[in-house]
This record gives C-alpha cells, structure tokens and sequence, in this order.
DNA sequence: AATACCACTGTAAACGTTTACATTAAACAA
DNA sequence: TTGTTTAATGTAAACGTTTACAGTGGTATT
C-alpha cells in the first residue's frame, strides 16, 4: 500500500476508477461532479495521504499563490507589525506568505533571496526597509511579478511604495521639541544616505523656520542601531551639549537613554527624547518614550492589496503622529 | 525580442541552435561542453533575461533545496536569533530559507502552514518554539520530509528537537534566588501545559529539596507574554507576597518590573526578578534583568545540522546559564 | 420521435525542466 | 586500415498537475 513515492492524484484515480482529469477537478473544487463520486475521491484522498504537488501546480498554472516578503535583517522590530498585517490581509485573499530575510547592505544576499522568489514566480513581492542597489532592482524590474517596497521611499520612483514622510517626521518631531522650549537638539542615529536621511532635512528645515541655528555637532550619523544611542554620550565627549534629542529609531533612543542614565543623567530632566518607529519597545522602558510613531500596520495592509490589485504604479505617505510619554518635557 | 511570457531555455536553445538538453546541463554546470558554447549560451541567458523556473525543476527533481521554518507568531523575539542562525548554516550549505507563521493555538493556521510546505516538498522543516496539537502532527508524520522542533519539547518523542531543559531551567532559576537569601518567590507567566510548564516542576522540586513551603498564590499562569507580567501585581492584590518573581520570558519581567515600578516599589530592593531567554532586552531596561540565558543562536545552527545529516530522531538539550545583572539582589 | 440540453466523465496536450540513453565526429591506438 | 575511446551534443521520456475539448447517456422539450 504505501509505496516510498508520494501519492499523486494517478494513484487516486487508479483506486477510485476514475480519469485524473476528474479526480483533479473534484480535488480543486471544479466542474460539477456526481456527489458519491465527490465523496469516494476525497475518502481515498484522505485515506492515501494525498498531497498535491505544488510544483506541478504552479508549473502548469505558471504562478503560485505565493506573497514572497523579502526583509531586511537588521534588528528592526517594527517589521513585525507590517508581517502581521501581511499574514492577516493574505490569509483573507487565500493567499501564502514566505518571509526572506535579506542584509540592508548585502547585495549578494538581497539578490539571491530576490532570485529565489522570481524563480518561483510569486505572485507579488513586498520589500520591508530595503534599499536595494541598481543591479538588484534591474532583476527586479525585468521581471513581470509585481513589487512593492514598504518603509522605505524609492527615490528614482522606479517603483511603487508606501512609507511615511521621512522629511515631515524629521520637521515634526523637531518642531515638537522646539515647542517644549528647546533649542539644543541632537539627531542621533539617522543614516547619512537612503530614504530615512530625508529626516536629517526635514529637522534642518524646522530649525530654520524658527530661526535656530544649525550646529551640526548636533547632528550624530548613525545606522537606527542601539549602540548608535548608547555610544551618543561618549561621541558628545560625555558631556551634554543638547537638552533634547531625536533619535533615529526605539532601540537608539533606548540605547541612548541607558547610557545616559548610566552616566548621572536623568531623563527627561537633563534630556528629552523622542524616537521614530513607536513600536512596543517604547513602553517597555521606564520612562517610556516619546514618539513619532508609523502606521506600520497598515503598511503591510496596502502592500498587499497593491500586489492585489494590480495598480498602476504610486507611492503613498501613511500619517503618523507624535505620541507623548515620559521622556519629554517643558524645558523650565 | 521581449515576449509577454517568461524566457525559457527553449527560447536560449532556439537562439543559439542547440538542444534544451544541452542548454539545461551548461545552465546547471553538468556535463562537459565546448567552451564557446557555454559562454555563448551564458550571454545569451543573460541577454534574454532568463530565470529558472523552480517550478519545473523541482517537480522533475522532486525535491526543493529549501528549508522551511514555521514560527509561532506569538511576540516572541527570541526567535530573530534563532533564524539568524538558521539562515547563516542554510546560505553554508546553499540552501533557501523560507519562513512561515503559525499560530501557537490556532491549528488551523498550523496545519495550513504545515501543508504549504509539505506541498512544496521542501528539504526540511524546522519548527520554531510551537507546540502542535496530534492532528497537526499526524500530518507532519505522514511525510518523508525531515523535521525538527526547536525550542520546545516534544513530550511523546515522535519528532526530534533542541531545546533547553525546562525543568533544570526552573529548578536553577529557583536555587540561584534561593541561594540569594529568597524563600518568598513567584513564578509568573508560566503555561500551564506544553514543555514549558516543566519550568514549575523544577520550580517545585527545588522548593522542596531545599524545605521551602510550597505557596500556589506564588504561581501565576500565563502565557510568556507582557501582560502576564504586568497584571502580576493586580492579581497578587496589589501587595507583594513575594521577594523575587521568575518569569517565564523577558518581556513577562519587563512587563513586572514596569507594573512594580509603576507602583512604587523598586527593583531589585523590593522585588528581584529573574527571567528566561536573555535576549537583547534584558539589557533594554534599568535596572538590567537577570537572566537564564538560552543557546537560541546554537539551536539554530543544530536544527540545520539535523535536516542535512538527516541523523536518526534524537532529541538533544543545549546548555543555558544564569547571568546575574541589576535585577537580582541577596535578601538582608 | 426527434431535438436540445445538461450532468458527468474521459482524452490528451501543455507547463519547463532534468537526465538516461543514443548519436556523431574527431582523436587516438593498434 | 580498423577499432576504440572521448568530447560534445541530441532525443525523448518523465515529473504531477490543469484544462480545453470531446464524448456519453439521460431528461426535458417540441
């Protein structure tokens, strides 16, 4: 009875007396059948341990049923979000999803785990906080499957995304800081280059218009990372030469408050902070931090029902607001 | 030039004159051919933009070079530390990583996942910190495909799995606040069933061993999740019965530790808090929680190892150590 | 009684590879 | 010369589905 080899709707169609034209239209709920011959194929379905063969499927149908997520593996939280919302969104529309991870930086491993999923002609591509170099996205864009890139802007515009406004967080978070009173404010941790820099504009623009000076002494490149924080007070020579800082992600403002506190400090009386993402992160430290917090959720939603609807390319800011907790405060 | 439809070789054999047979064996290095010919046929692979279609070479070869791994979606961050290293020996041994959610309690979202990749012919399966109920398993063992479970014991031994030993994790745990001076301890946020819950056992036994009164208020079901830590007090009536918590997950501590806080007590002075898994947000939070620090990175590696060597069902426990930081404190 | 329709099922081609086996021609050995 | 080996390529079957098209027999319509 169970032979080494899987059982393929051939050996249902043996047991049961049928053609496989009709053991396969009964399994994938085509055509209209005889009830007792419905029930008889599903049985020794069951009883055979059928599987079907994606494979076969995809091959002859030329598409699989398959979201590929394709993201970038540095420690963001905050993708998890946009996965759960991905997950969710799919499962209604009966489709899979398979999550790649990919270095941000790494354009061997962006391309292969690209390769990897247009091999496999997925039916949509979502990329999460990546940015892809030219070679990767000319792969990407000689292909047919359709792609969307989420939490992050494709400046060339050469495909479609949905993020938020990297330059309007930059000059609200700033602004919001300025309201408080402040007038020394570090931005730590934003990447030189890449869509998240627009950040870096936005705060410069918002010092201008209330006429503070730019003091880019103020300004701490960095990668979104926790160290890029808890290394912020040694960069400023472990003194405080800011009362408030925006900080590139959670984890840098985590990072940053730690060592701050660890040095003397106390927060928010010696320093405000404010970080972009707004994840769970946030509440977990005490004081919880202030933040700029993304629609990640509905990122992964919109991805989705791009890759679904087919639409023509666009690009698409989500709102975000600035949500006060413990971190920040009235400079006296 | 460019069609609607994909490239195939048919078309890089219609291009250069030569069989697909030929073009197949130099596009997959078999075989030996003039070297002209492979670089001919190369460029014009190239030209033409040509992708394998996986579909078909699987379905002729059945069998897939990747390696699926489901993860149970509950907030759990330690499993980032897991795939990292799952993706490090898959990319090693030139394999694709394809990752899934599943629901821990919600079999339907398992067996979906399960079917996916069992339909898929994939490798190997790697399950990550779930627990399936039998019916689940029982489709799991109706293949040939390898699998393995990590971070979670398999308690009829039907699969094998890494993991780290629960029981002695409890047991260690309760001694190491036990030699602190601490015979008042909670345990918060443990399941009630599943491989963790053997974490009470050792709990018990250690209690025992060591003459302590056994005080079930002093357990706290739960579910390894923030909100079991952070209810812990309410439930507990607002007063503090204990003097030092183990919980079942950093964020379970995290989530206490805040509520404590919260309340006006310190830690570690009012309560030490100990917690399992040691990920990177023990270090997050001040004070800094101790932890019993899990091999995550190594369960990785080995659950990779297992599906290439496709060695006989074993089931292996990798060693954890308790790393004191801010929030533990020998009771005066 | 002839016709049309319908429910149900079968036949066979197609999807894009891989690979065992066959073939060819050149090189070499005898 | 003839036979043997070898490099290079071709032929064709196979993998497991789906699906357009073609039956078949029965029922309803005229």
């Amino acid at each position: 009875m169970s032979e080494d080899n899987r059982i393929t709707i051939k050996d249902i169609a043996k047991e049961t007396g049928l053609s496989i034209a009709t053991v396969s239209r009964i399994l994938s709920g085509k055509g209209q059948h005889n009830g007792d011959t419905v029930k008889r194929v599903l049985n020794v379905a069951e009883q055979l341990g059928y599987v079907k063969n994606t494979a076969a499927v995809d091959l002859v149908k030329r598409q699989s049923h398959v979201i590929a997520v394709i993201v970038s593996n540095t420690k963001s939280n905050f993708s998890s979000s946009i996965i759960t919302a991905i997950e969710n969104q799919a499962a209604a529309n009966d489709l899979d999803v398979f999550i790649l991870y990919a270095g941000n930086n790494d354009s061997s491993s962006q391309s292969r785990a690209i390769r990897t999923v247009i091999e496999r002609a997925v039916k949509g591509i979502i990329l999460v906080s990546l940015e892809l170099n030219e070679h990767v996205k000319s792969i990407l864009a000689d292909t047919t499957i359709p792609s969307i890139f989420l939490s992050t802007a494709v400046k060339d515009q050469s495909f479609p995304y949905v993020t938020s406004d990297n330059y309007q967080m930059g000059y609200k978070a700033t602004e919001f800081l300025i309201k408080k009173g402040h007038r020394s404010i570090g931005l730590i941790g934003i990447p030189q280059h890449g869509s998240i820099s627009d950040r870096i504009r936005g705060y410069e623009q918002c010092l201008h218009d209330y006429q503070i000076p730019f003091n880019d002494k103020h300004i701490q490149i960095g990668d979104c990372l926790y160290e890029d924080g808890s290394n912020a007070l040694t960069k400023f020579e472990n003194k405080l030469p800011i009362t408030a800082a925006i900080c590139a992600s959670d984890v840098v403002a985590i990072g940053m408050m730690n060592s701050v506190k660890d040095a003397g400090y106390k927060v928010p009386d010696d320093l405000s902070l404010i970080s972009f993402d707004g994840t769970e992160l946030v509440d977990y430290v005490r004081p919880a931090i202030t933040s700029v917090t993304q629609s990640f959720y509905n990122m992964g939603i919109e991805g989705v029902n791009y890759l679904l609807n087919d639409a023509t390319i666009k690009m698409k800011y989500l709102p975000f607001k600035i949500i006060e907790r413990q971190s920040t405060q009235k400079l006296i």
